[in-house]
DNA sequence: GGCGCCATGATTGTTGACAAACAATCCGCC
DNA sequence: GGCGGATTGTTTGTCAACAATCATGGCGCC
């Protein structure tokens, strides 16, 4: 049976409508110190270790399947461990983190097979934030996307790796904006991370970058011509090269 | 089933006080026993209050936009605040719960544009996952697929709206278990997780199941055929559908 | 010499008390 | 009578100590 009480307003203390908001999330300069031995405590402090670790991890500063334990993380950020715990708990629900009771915690390592799982469904949101992005951009962003595919290029031909590695992070970012779908940008976001690892390698490949460069000029341009199921397509076919190479290098 | 109260949308009214707050009541209770003092501690209490809440989440015993007390769980469930505090940040993390810092939690309200958006992310995974079906589902994965599908025609022959609904989740952990990808299983259920209440309104829309039952037949044809793209297209055309209808809705 | 068993140490998990944040209220003041 | 600022009460957030858990290593026993 349910209960709908919800002719009396459920807001003992109205959270809604609150145009300044802000004023708690920045403003942070943390009490630089509250204990003894001069840690960072509290709110902050749980942030601080949950950024310093994201970073860590996506960055491939600590490898996959290393321990974390809750003490260390404290010392080594300067928080509380109770701070650090928490920043574990997020970190596990962000799937980054893998944590089995009372045994502790370790940086995921994804499989080969998790990977392409990943990736798979990367393909078809990416495709649906093409599509979107094609519907919805506006002549800004359609120039921008011009724009990188322009610096794409010429960081190809000059066979610096590591620049069009970051165009194509660049790149993915503007068809986000551009396709105005929190949710799927969101679920994206988080898949990607899970799998820079397993993304960076593959990017080294001999040949990977020109294969790779010609299936996004095809997203740009299928946008550009405000063809959302072309886009959809490019999107994928794209992914799916990605994952065919994958698939590949775990065979070697 | 779920009382609606959309028309007292709690966001849309002004804030004014309201000394009398008795929406917090909350009938849920499940109390499922006690320690000497009463209280069940520690990792079972997490999990006591986070399935608890979650169970009265998407079952809409609690409404969306009711505010989420730690002490008062902490009572209702009987476990300690710290572990209501634990599950709250579980569930923030799933999206089920809205928390604002120093503020309190609420049950998230998903608006209509939200939905349309989750319903998006779930028409391509599902899409995925129904093509996957046709690729790796086994002979007894079909023939339980086809025995839901004469069940969901005897259901909708019989306007028994209900149950009509259940066998849709069927058909799609079905699906699921045929499709052999947690990864996209996972999101599929928790994208599905926050909309239960969006689906359920919509189901009762007369003519809504006639047309679903054939979309979703069609999802199953193309499996029993193996024919992968077929069945990412019908799947897609099936939450397609959906969505149409849920936008309808929202003009209303 | 190998096997089971208890002590030990390192880590995680829990607790209750404490502190901070915030909305509502009260009070003096003009 | 209305306004600004301190005050109060409620709720969230933090902390350090405590308890439980698991792996490890030593020790007697077969």
């Amino acid at each position: 049976m349910i209960v709908d009480k919800q002719s009396a307003d459920p807001s003992l203390r109205p959270i809604v409508n609150d145009p300044v908001d802000d004023s708690r999330t920045v403003a942070v300069v943390p009490r630089t110190e509250a204990t003894s031995d001069g840690l960072l405590s509290g709110s902050p402090g749980r942030d601080v270790a949950e950024k310093g670790l994201r970073e860590a991890i996506t960055r491939g500063t600590i490898a996959p399947g290393h321990r974390l334990v809750e003490a260390e993380l404290s010392e080594q950020y300067g928080v509380t461990r109770n701070s650090a715990r928490l920043a574990l708990d997020a970190l596990a629900a962000e799937g980054l983190v893998e944590r089995i009771p009372n045994r502790g915690a370790r940086v995921r390592t994804v499989s080969t097979a998790e990977a392409v799982e990943i990736m798979e469904c990367r393909m078809v949101l990416d495709g649906l934030l093409s599509a979107k992005a094609a519907e919805l951009a506006d002549d800004d962003q359609v120039a921008r996307l011009l724009g990188n595919r322009e610096l794409m290029r010429r960081a190809v031909a000059e066979r610096e790796l590591l620049r069009y590695s970051e165009l194509i992070q660049n790149h993915h970012a503007l068809v986000r904006e551009a396709a105005r779908h929190p949710i799927a940008s969101e679920l994206v976001q988080r898949l990607a991370a899970q799998i820079v690892r397993h993304q960076f390698q593959l990017s080294l490949r001999p040949g990977r970058a020109e294969q790779s460069l010609a299936e996004l000029e095809r997203v740009v341009d299928a946008i550009v011509a405000r063809d959302p199921a072309a886009a959809d397509a490019a999107a994928r076919e794209h992914l799916g090269g990605v994952i065919a190479a994958v698939r590949e290098e775990a065979l070697v």
